[in-house]
RNA sequence: GGCGACAUAGCCAAGUGGUAAGGCAGAGGUCUGCAAAACCUCUAUUCCCCAGUUCAAAUCUGGGUGUCGCCUCCA
């Protein structure tokens, strides 16, 4: 079995094969920095995430490239309404972009390139495409001409006289087709304008990730990636000009993958709809790890409707894997032995959800089943736990570090329990982990098996107590805290 | 109006030809000072409806219904 991904181009599921050998180029479509993020921009950068360390897990070397459109009119509004400059707002977005993916642990890509630091490739660019006849200039704007390509309308599914019948659009009359559309458009009063061939005036919306994916990843290129809105226009565009441009038989992009949506209510969170919420705001009542489960615990494709009901039952959800982390964690810390049947069908049980792991993601990153698997293993860790705390079995060595192995691996790349894994969860939650304490309970249900006394309360009471551990009780029941 | 996607238990969600994963919620049980956690058992004779293909369909085909998305900035 190996990689296959579902491709917005074809239609279909297709075998990956890498442009080149052992490497990865993938260009995914980032944000305009005119806002926080809200939890329907996060969703394609934790997918991507995840492809990327699944990608670099299966052994690929990946390069990621992202960008910032931070040249744009929503940026431009932005910076009149509150009286400062256009490129204070963009600065103080990509900062926000980046505080709360950090939080959400989304790895760096590898560049950022933005379209004011590349004026000078998108230039080059739109000259490139008037030269070879693909676009025209009308007073300082450029257009693209649509009917000048033969595959305009491949990706998205739809031909010129569709759209011009479906046209919703009030149509320039300046341009010789209704979906020709902007590279470049001529400066207007009080927005910012770089110099070019055509006069003063800024790059249309679409030309910046042809010329900035060209630059750092080549005419030809693996993934690209993005939510579903934009297969159109943005991405139909993007394959016009990088193609267009290039004037070769090798496709611009080999595999497009795009995200479904997070609704509320059943509907596109959005921000024209002002039914969006801030991942920033999310974070301050639940911890990253459940956004980010609630996220990859459904397939990317699929949409997934956001409520506080769902992000209640993730944290849950979460719960249960994280006391089979706790769980190996215990059984770590305690002396262990060798082989034994328990151990060995723990063995095994890690060995296979391995197998399962690969086999899920290998399927078009289905990280749903993926979770699915963990919570299977998780069971297995659960299980050898209690015949560990019961006294009946010796921790095998071997076997829990098998079992650690898989299930932290599946972990890493999902990016969920990172701070469990080191130990931190509790912490971060405001309760301490008690050092020692299974060892202890264990010991004293170990010595009262053989003895035929079972402990008491008070007998456990007294023996926490020398430790400095106390038990307090509460509505939700007794808690082992460390004073 | 044009194009497209989806419809699986109380809720969420995998499964795309071989007889319904997993999670949450719920019921019963084991263990245990009580709890919590964990473990065991149960909870869809059936996958929106109708017709067809097939030895076999949740999965394929046709029709219908419903929901959502794109066609305007959007992740």
């Amino acid at each position: 079995m190996s990689l296959r991904v579902y491709n917005t181009l074809t239609k279909q599921k297709e075998g990956f094969v890498p442009l080149e050998p052992g490497k990865v180029k993938m260009y995914v479509c980032g944000v305009t920095p005119y806002n926080h993020p809200h939890i329907g921009n996060a969703r394609p950068f934790i997918t991507w995430d995840v492809i990327k360390r699944y990608l670099e897990y299966s052994g690929y070397k990946v390069t990621h490239v992202q960008n910032f459109t931070d040249v744009d009119d929503k940026i431009i509004k932005a910076a009149n309404k509150e009286g400062v400059s256009w490129d204070a707002i963009a600065a103080r977005y990509i900062q926000g972009y980046f505080e709360v993916m950090d939080r959400l642990h989304v790895r760096r890509a590898d560049v950022y390139p933005t379209v004011s630091g590349h004026m000078a490739e998108i230039i080059a660019m739109v000259e490139t495409l008037i030269e070879n006849g693909f676009a025209y200039v009308v007073d300082g704007d450029v257009y693209y001409q649509v009917e000048s390509f033969s595959g305009y309308g491949k990706l998205s599914g739809r031909n010129l006289e569709d759209m011009k019948a479906g046209a919703r659009v009030e149509v320039d009359t300046r341009k010789k087709h209704p979906m020709d559309f902007a590279l470049w458009k001529s400066a207007k009063p009080g927005e910012p304008a770089w110099e070019s061939p055509w006069g003063a005036g800024r790059p249309g919306w679409h030309i910046e990730c042809s010329a900035m994916s060209k630059k750092y990843l080549g005419h030809s290129f693996d993934f690209h990636g993005g939510g579903s809105d934009l297969i159109f226009p943005h991405h139909e565009n993007e394959i016009a000009q990088s193609e267009a441009a290039a004037g070769v038989e090798e496709p611009f992009v080999r595999y497009w993958l795009h995200n479904g949506f997070i609704t509320v209510n059943e509907e596109k969170m959005s921000k024209s709809l002002d039914n969006f919420f801030l991942v920033k705001d999310i974070l301050a009542h639940y911890p990253a790890e459940v956004l980010r489960y609630f996220i990859v615990a459904t397939h990317y494709r699929s949409p997934l409707d956001f409520s506080d009901e769902r992000l209640t039952e993730a944290a849950r959800s979460l719960d249960r894997l994280r006391t089979a982390v706790e769980n190996l964690r215990q059984m770590e810390s305690m002396a262990g032995g060798g082989r034994t049947p328990a151990g060995d069908k723990l063995r095994e049980s890690a060995i296979q959800a391995k197998r399962s792991f690969v086999e899920a993601m290998d399927d078009d990153f289905n990280t749903a089943l993926a979770v699915s698997v963990l919570f299977g293993l998780a069971k297995e860790i659960n299980i050898y736990q209690s015949g560990v705390v019961a006294g009946t079995e010796i921790p095998d060595v071997d076997a829990l570090r098998q079992a650690k192995e898989a299930y932290y691996s599946v972990m890493d790349i999902l990016g969920i329990l990172v701070a469990e894994r080191e130990g931190r969860g509790k912490e971060e939650e405001g309760a301490g982990v008690v050092e020692g304490l299974m060892e202890l309970i264990i010991a004293l249900r170990q010595d009262a098996r053989q003895k035929k006394d079972w402990p008491t309360a008070d007998k456990i009471r007294d023996s926490l107590a020398a430790l400095g551990i106390v038990i307090e009780d509460s509505a939700q029941g007794s808690r082992w805290k460390q004073k």
